[in-house]
DNA sequence: GCATAATATCTAAATAACTAGAAATAAGAA
DNA sequence: TTCTTATTTCTAGTTATTTAGATATTATGC
């Protein structure tokens, strides 16, 4: 079989999950709003088209009207599916299939405090622990 | 002052990029066999095109001829500076700035051993010490 | 010097992402 | 019912990315 094609969400499709993931099922005018208070100041029908586009990749669905007709958008994708394979994607294109050059990289990048530090420590013997027993 | 809009690079600029942070420069027959060698197979015009476009963005030099006419290309931005970047923008545009929900991202994503996770812990432990000191 | 083979330049075309206007349609008010 | 307003559908345009062909140019062997 051909490859599922499965790619991730483009920058404006991931707003508008975020968006979904927040609370749902919401109307255009809804989801239109939410993004202009996160200063993506868009057209109602640019956000129209793109919901349509998301309902054909099967990002969302598109529910009937409750009351008038406006129709309610809800996602079909769960954040941990996008963010894991958005996140597997970086490993493997960038990082050569190296997750503790990754995390390594992360070091650096996120400039941790102390606090951060040792909450990732944590994390970490925790998972240590999982992987003993 | 505007955004620089220092964009990263795309699929292709990356691969490209990965053959000369190998090793550089290289002439455009090179790295398009190094291309090649790696399952992406390109017409070596389609090679120049790019080439001239990542000079134009500043991502790499061209150097002159040293023999022959075919001229040759180097990296302009470390490896480092492009991984940093692209993981940092990660962070912020999926995991909305949290490195502790990347890192558990990465947990589940990797399915790393105990060797490997206590290479991490190793890793962590010393960057702490870092910051104490 | 001339031929040929390698290289470079110029042009363009396909696809995807993002954007939104014009026109059609339906809901709800008067 | 008829008017107004919100919503949807259809269409289209811009920009970026990726791809490569046709043509021009230059090296270098003979």
């Amino acid at each position: 079989m051909a490859k599922p094609a499965n790619a991730h969400p483009t920058g404006l499709e991931l707003e508008i999950l975020k968006v979904l993931w927040v609370h749902a099922p919401r109307t255009v005018r809804e989801i239109r709003d939410e993004l202009a208070t996160g200063g993506r100041d868009l057209a109602h029908t640019t956000v129209i088209t793109m919901l349509g586009t998301m309902v054909k990749k099967r990002q969302i669905k598109k529910l009937l009207p409750e009351v008038g007709k406006a129709f309610r958008f809800a996602p079909v994708i769960a954040r941990e599916s996008v963010s894991h394979g958005m996140l597997n994607d970086l490993v493997q294109r960038v990082f050569d299939g190296s997750a503790e050059a990754l995390m390594l990289g992360l070091f650096d990048v996120a400039d941790l405090d102390g606090v951060e530090l040792a909450k990732l420590r944590k994390l970490l013997n925790q998972r240590i622990g999982e992987k003993k027993s």
